[in-house]
Parts: C-alpha cells; structure tokens; sequence
DNA sequence: GTTTGATTTAATCAAATGATTAATTTAGAC
DNA sequence: GTCTAAATTAATCATTTGATTAAATCAAAC
C-alpha cells in the first residue's frame, strides 16, 4: 500500500485507533462515543476497531486504564517519596501542572468517570500506602509544632484542589474572568509558586528545617 | 385512580418526571441517560414524558438550566455584593458549603457540560458583571497595599477550587484517605472557617479594617 | 351518568449504534 | 510469480433508543 502521507506511515493502525479513541472518550465521555466517531477520528473502518480490540468496552477500559495510571503514577512518585513535606509540595504542584497541561483532559475525565463508574476507576487507583507516608510525616511536624495539627486529609485536599481545579473549569472560568486560552495557560504557570507559598503560609507555623 | 402511597400523591407526574431527569441526568451524564431510565426512576410510561417535555433534549436543558440558576444565583448574590471582601469570602465559603452538600453532584455536572456543552451552559451563566465588582474592590485593595496585588482571577481561582473541588472528588477522595462518607462531610463542614482562613493568611498582607 | 378534555398506557416506528460477516487487499515467505 | 496469514473494507445484522400513535382511563363540568 502507498502511504498516503508521513502522518499514515508513522502510526500503525493497532495505535491510531488508540490513541483517537482516547482523544474522544476523554472529550465526550463513554455513552456519547460513538464507535463510528473513533473510526473517524482515526481514519479507519469501523471493523477495524473491532479486530484489534474486540469491543467499545474494552477500547474504552485499556484507555481510561492508560489515563489513570499515568496520573497515579505521577501522584504516587511523588508523595511517597520520603523528602520533607515542604519540597514535595513543590514537587507535586510543578509536575501536576506541567502534566495537566500536556493532558488538560484527564482531570475532569477522572472525575467523571470515578462517578459514573467507582469501581472500574478504584480497582486501578491505589495510593493508599502513599497517602500513609505523608500521613506520617504530617503528624510528626505536627507534633513538633512546626505545622497546624489538622486532619491530614486537608492538606492532601487543599494540594489537589488548587492544582487541580483549575484545569477542570479552565472553560468556565475562562469566561467568567473574560480570559483568552493564552493568558489563562500563563496564570497556571504562575500557580507553581502561588500555590506551594499558599499551602506553607496556611499550614507552617514555623520555617521547615 | 386510587392512590398507591403518599409519595405518588404528593406530586403530579409534571413534577416528578423533571424530578427523576434531574437525578439520573446529574449521575449519569446526557448521553448515558436514556428516556427509559428517567421514566422507570420517575414510574412513569415513557410517552408522559414527551407528553409533558416534547423530547429528552427540551427536558435535559430545563434541568440544566435550573442547575445552573441555582448555582449562579447564589453566586451572583454573594460577590456582587458591595460588602467587603473579607467579609464576602467567608460568606461565600459558607453558602457554597451548604449549597453542594446539597447538591452534591451540582459542581461535577456543570463543570463536565461546560466540556461537552460549553454553548448551552455559557448562555445561562452570566456573572461577568459581579466578577467585574470584586475585581474593583481587590484593586482598591491592592493599591492600598491590603492585600497582594496578583490578577484577581486567582483569588476567585483559589477561593473556589478549595470550595468547589473536594465535592467534585469526594468519591476518589474518600478512598485515598480512607474515609467514610460522614466522616467526610465533617471534614467538608471544617472547611467552612479553614478556607476564609487560609485566603486571608494568604492574600492579606495587613489586616482588613 | 354523560360528555369533554386532559392524562396515561401499550404497541410500534424509524433511526442510531455496537457488532459481525464475508469478500477484498496487502505484505511477506518461499 | 504464488501462496498464506494478516489487515482492511463494504455490507449487513440485531438491539437499543428517542419518538409517535391510537386507544384507554381519569377527573371535572354540567
């Protein structure tokens, strides 16, 4: 077969399917994807999609499985680590939003999806050993006095929902604060400092070691 | 007809046909929802439900809309006041607290149709107006040297990611940090002092007269 | 109790949609 | 070149689904 362009010659099709699939499930959600707008997206016949991955369902289940482990890969690499709290808040908020913005999808899609469909997203998402490392090291500054004594689940709350968030309503929010895309991708970047100062500022009471 | 229960006799089947819409429409999103689904939740044949809708989509966007008033209004009322801004954070947080608890699934449903449906949604929210108001007010702030002087969109960014998010991700959130559903719920109650906190300890250079 | 309009129901339609089939084409082995 | 397995396509199937129809039922007016 003559390949029509370099586009169609460096993917094969096994891959192409893949990835339009991941661009329209995560655009539209699961129910409003048709097998027929993938076949599109990815220039191919709708057999095809078939051949390769037997069915929608399980299509859909190898992507939304890419898509969370990334995240929670990311997530987990991080927050287990054993550096001090203090850096890893760094950490954690530039990686997230350098991820986000390569993937703005994928927030909103998890969220929706661990909705609609619990169990399929919990069984592929264990942190919980993670979250107990920094558990653990938010009780004992706490106990040093060098943090406030809260609930371990605020701080954790508090990270997400500022790195997070604003990916998942940057279509609302960009028009509510009258933003182009442009300027409100530079507030974001902006957020990798205003964050980690926002979450010390609130939760140290003293300069971290 | 003889009346079955009490539940039946108290609402005409107009009422719990929008009723049921609005239950499976926020769970399950549009396109998951079939007509089936609302008319077995609402008990009712499927044929009343065009009798009294004309179609799923007239019905969706009453459902919508009502979401999105109510969701809006309250938003409008609080930061369009002319109020000053500490006093409207704390106001803010605590309506929305209420308000999502709830409406728990409100926040997910808006944001995930501003994704799919960014037109539909963006005609019934207006707030431009009353976000134009704040924003004066931190720029007066700012100029007298209050507060930060930072582009208000993180304010109102940060004000609502710490408001809004932890409903959007309590299902994922509760796994993570393994808690349950009202041990939650009190952390979310919490949060009604910890997020003013949190923005003034952040935002406030001086203390607000 | 009859009539009338509003409401509800069962049955059905047409289009959309996930999946399959059978035929065709392609690429590599010999 | 020929053969074979893999890949691709057009055509089609069975089911689902939004919508409609026509008949049945109900409730109020008289």
């Amino acid at each position: 077969m003559k390949q029509e362009n370099d586009l169609l010659a460096t993917q094969s099709t096994e891959e192409r399917i893949k990835e339009a699939a991941a661009r329209v499930f995560v655009k539209k959600g699961f129910a409003a994807t048709k097998t027929r707008d993938i076949a599109e997206e990815a220039g191919i016949n709708i057999a095809s999609l078939h051949y390769y991955y037997r069915s929608k369902d399980k299509l859909f289940e190898l992507v939304i499985g890419e898509a969370l482990r990334k995240f929670s890969g990311a997530m987990d690499e991080i927050l287990g680590s054993i550096e001090p709290v203090h850096l890893k808040i760094r950490k954690f908020v530039h990686r997230y939003i350098d991820f986000f913005k390569e993937n703005p999808y994928v927030p909103l899609f998890i969220m929706s999806e661990s909705q609609s469909n619990p169990d399929k997203v919990d069984k592929m998402l264990d942190t919980q050993q993670h979250i107990n490392i920094l558990k653990k090291q938010l009780e004992e500054l706490a106990d040093k006095g060098v943090i406030r004594s809260v609930h371990h689940a605020h701080f954790f709350m508090n990270l997400i929902s500022l790195t997070a968030f604003p990916f998942i309503s940057k279509a609302l929010m960009m028009r509510k604060v009258n933003l182009s895309s442009e300027a409100y991708d530079k507030l974001l970047e902006e957020r990798k400092e205003m964050i980690p100062e926002m979450i010390m500022s609130y939760f140290y009471l003293k300069k971290p070691d």
